[in-house]
DNA sequence: ATGAAAGCGCTAACAC
DNA sequence: GTGTTAGCGCTTTCAT
């Protein structure tokens, strides 16, 4: 049971064993530890050593209270939300290579929550924070960000001075959504979007509604925009759907602002009897993994989540460098075309 | 800014700080914050001003030294496995309720990436940690529950001494759908299973294959009962999906050990022309959102994981306070009849 | 009931 | 290049 940080006394293994073990200093261990300037290769083969035999961990406490923790804090909100996974991934990817561990915080999107997490994270002191698709406002992340070096995933703030945004190009995905749609001869094209009650200028969802008010402009069919707001809580959105399709002016093509929302609606227009895409197309947003199930088959805008997540990353890290300047990043996406948006050609 | 834990002199705010506000001692402040026992009324008043005044938060690293962190460590295995989000949030439920925090952590099925974690929370003194559907062997488990009081969600390992299980009753329920199969007539129905490559005697498919194999002998269907290794990995998948379903002994039925296969083979018979459930019943395993989707519409077993949860979170607090006897729970599972099992009566 | 003081395991000056 | 030592912010005896 050497490996186990406890030796054959019980005692826990200190940063003092194993300076005792190797005969040195603790000073010189925790240089070790460190990979600090100024240790001879002997004395770190020997202290290495040691720690090896011994089994010692460094305590993530004691470190904390002085140095670093080499630990950052990712938080994660809504958890069902099928594009954090992917940027999860991202993230993860290039803390591993930099021997840096996380600490993900998980909660529904209730700004409170959000709020206990971020000061948990503090409080755990974190080396830095990625905060992902949030709903709390500008002023709050700045005064968070004043305290710990932060990336902002997934939620436009791009005067922010404090800290850093990595975003997809919203405006653009609605366009390229948009143009799809127009291509295949679309006029009558509605887009749904987040309901009013969790809507903040800041958030995705005004960002795509710019870009489909725009490509809809561009292409002289202003007159058939509109946006239809959609209710956030998940019961009163069958209602919505509803009246959405059987409306007398249902639209003949559909962008919405989320898979979340798109997948629903194609599964309701189908059961209705309605074909898709003719009687009704649609392209979401996310390209989530279900859209690409062959049954559901759900045209998206991509995010390329991963990519966000490598980016916020090193963000992050160039930031816990030194770096003042905030930098502001738009990834562009890409459309997904599947059966929703055109009968593939037999 | 008297809430961001730091004063006018832009020192942080400790419990020294506090103690001098409050014209205390520190030890006092620190019994207050742990309710400890033998202090007045007076005192605890004087002591919680100051604290709201300074916006005093304890540090979590210091506290890790000695006492307590009121942290939970939560093992999260497979990001993407939709069952995990409804445990979380049963467990979630109740940490709120006491008072303690959760540090998550993430990860693919690699037993590598697991220890890790765990030895992360362990060094990070979590007060306790649950480990949900992990691949790690029991032996593994046992040595680090003699650490750390542990919980393991969705891996059955009844004999365990060092720490609890929380279970669906895996077997109960592989029973339940293969009788309902049963009841619609069926006769040659095979399962699917998890592929041998991560087969460990402690998972659940095992457990599930046991119900299935029992529920076969008793309706005197031996004969027919035959289980299908799945792979794990994405790639081969399809294949053995093709060749399952183009296959001459193409079973009138399919139990599938998860929802992750049933869905793909789902959309798979359906792209190939069979029509489900007439050609082909399944019932899948999980309860995933997307089986219930009206195009997915897959039968499948609920796990009820936000029990599992609730449950599990409560038997770490039992344990933490000083049970020593294991405790293995079986949570009843339920059948949620969709089309895949039969059609709608119209 | 309250306080003084000794650590907990580590980092980072600073001295040698 | 290596060691000594003073904290970091808290908990916890042990006096008072």
């Amino acid at each position: 049971m050497a490996d186990d940080g406890i030796n054959e006394d019980g005692a826990r293994v200190t940063i003092r064993t194993v300076a005792a073990d190797a005969g040195v200093s603790v000073a010189a261990v925790s240089k070790v530890l460190r990979n600090a300037y100024g240790v001879s290769e002997a004395l770190r083969t020997k202290v290495e050593t040691s720690i090896e035999r011994l089994g010692y961990r460094p305590s993530v406490a004691a470190r904390g209270m002085r140095g670093q923790t080499f630990t950052l804090g990712v938080m994660l909100v809504g958890i069902d939300n099928p594009f954090l996974p992917s940027v999860y991934r991202g993230i993860e990817s290039v803390t591993e290579k930099a021997g840096y561990k996380i600490m993900v915080g998980l909660g529904a999107a209730r700004k409170e929550t959000e709020v206990r997490l971020i000061e948990q994270m503090i409080d755990n002191r974190m080396d830095g924070i990625i905060i992902v698709a949030t709903q709390l406002g500008g002023e709050v992340l700045e005064s968070y960000a004043q305290k710990i070096p932060t990336v902002v995933i997934g939620h436009h703030e791009a005067t922010a001075q404090q800290f850093d945004t990595i975003n997809s190009d919203d405006v653009t995905g609605a366009e390229l959504a948009v143009e799809a749609l127009i291509k295949r001869g679309h006029k009558d094209i509605a887009m749904v979007a987040l309901g009013l009650r969790r809507k903040n200028m800041a958030d995705v969802s005004p960002q795509r509604e710019r870009g489909y008010q725009r490509a809809m402009q561009r292409a002289g069919l202003a007159e058939y925009a509109r946006i239809i707001q959609f209710p956030t809580a998940d019961l009163p959105r069958g209602e919505a759907i509803n009246a959405l399709l059987t409306s007398p002016q249902r639209p003949s093509a559909l962008f919405c602002w989320s898979d979340l929302d798109a997948i629903p609606i194609l599964n309701a227009a189908v059961e209705a009897g309605l074909s898709v895409p003719d009687d009704l197309a649609i392209v979401g947003y996310d390209n989530s993994p279900v859209a690409a199930l062959p049954l559901i088959s759900l045209a998206s805008i991509d995010q390329d989540g991963e990519r966000m997540g490598r980016v916020g990353a090193e963000a992050l890290f160039s930031r816990m460098a030194g770096r003042k300047v905030p930098e502001h990043i738009l990834i562009r996406p890409t459309l997904i075309p599947r059966r929703s948006l055109y009968r593939p050609t037999v």
